[in-house]
DNA sequence: TCACGTCAAGCAGAT
DNA sequence: ATCTGCTTGACGTGA
């Protein structure tokens, strides 16, 4: 069980996601942006192994405007060293990556413009992975999509989709349940007919199901996952305490977090964090572990590297 | 120096 | 009709 965190990283006094607006593009701001996001990638990835945090989420803003029609910029040769050499990093330090795309990705929509820049979000996506030179375990995660007010048809589509996307991305594209449109049951039924692998999250679980115990919930996605793609991958977060349903934690809940991880104790899995102070609830997570089997075996088999 | 309006994109639900 | 949440707060303008 590897821990992990998305994105940022809040101790650390640099982002990998510096604000990009349209307005002020030029080529040179943008490798600006791009070499800053890059070194400060490198050194939230350092930090990470200097903590024993193996997971982590690279942010989607690390090229900005990546998927855009203004995009004419060949980053990816420009760039190719930098990316090869924090994937060597990565590699040689047993690290898993993922990335989530946002909310505007949304390949069961109605709209042919909306599925095609879904589609090259994708693609966006996959290229940082391939750049790193990192294989089928590491995972691009969506939701399902939009709804429109007919379930099944939305779900078709989806399946459609899908079916029709290039191999290379088919190798990484994941989607997980969400809190209030798609439960784990409608992912189960889109695996049926695209094999695709199903994150559980187990907050929006908790906001959404059909009265499937958490561990029988992990279970039945720890089914969708094939070898190649490497352990399951479980994304964790707690209700905030004042804000009520549908409000992730600001903190680790440590007592909620006890809890899940004796529920689940005969399962393995990678395990993302998705709560508001980042990598802070990362390391109180990792103290706790510090008595969990499946946490120390990660540790053991860093060491005999 | 600081406050505040704004930022590429979609969808759902609440106000 | 407009706002908020998702997520990821930070930039740039004008006072």
């Amino acid at each position: 069980m590897k821990i992990g965190y998305p994105c940022i990283n809040l101790t650390l006094n640099c982002r990998s996601s510096r604000t990009f607006r349209l307005r002020n593009y030029s080529e040179e701001r943008l490798i600006e942006t791009i070499e800053n996001n890059l070194n400060c990638l490198a050194k939230i990835l350092e930090f990470n192994y200097k903590n024993n945090i193996f997971f982590f989420r690279i942010t989607s803003d690390l090229i900005p405007f990546a998927s855009h029609p203004i995009m004419k910029f060949d980053w990816q040769e420009y760039f190719k060293t930098k990316f090869k050499e924090i994937g060597v990093f990565i590699k040689k330090n047993s690290m898993r990556i993922t990335m989530h795309p946002g909310q505007y990705t949304v390949l069961n929509s109605k709209s042919d413009r909306v599925v095609k820049n879904s589609i090259k979000e994708l693609k966006y996506h996959v290229d940082v992975l391939d750049l790193l030179g990192l294989n089928s375990e590491s995972k691009i995660i969506t939701h399902v999509g939009g709804v429109y007010g007919d379930k099944k048809n939305s779900i078709k589509r989806f399946i459609e989709q899908h079916n029709k996307l290039n191999e290379n991305i088919k190798d990484h594209y994941i989607i997980e349940n969400d809190d209030k449109n798609y439960q784990l049951k409608d992912c189960l039924l889109i695996n049926e007919s695209t094999e695709i692998p199903i994150v559980l999250d187990s907050y929006h679980h908790y906001c959404y199901n059909q009265g499937e115990l958490l561990e029988k919930a992990i279970e039945l996605v720890n089914n969708t996952w094939k070898k190649s793609d490497g352990l399951p991958i479980v994304h964790y977060s707690s209700e905030h305490p004042l804000k009520g349903k549908y409000r992730h934690a600001d903190e680790i809940d440590i007592n909620h977090f006890k809890n899940f991880l004796k529920k689940t104790i005969n399962i393995n899995f990678d395990l993302m964090l998705e709560i508001k102070n980042k990598e802070k609830s990362a390391l109180s997570a990792i103290k706790i572990l510090i008595n969990d089997i499946r946490f120390m075996q990660i540790l053991a088999e860093f060491s005999n590297n």
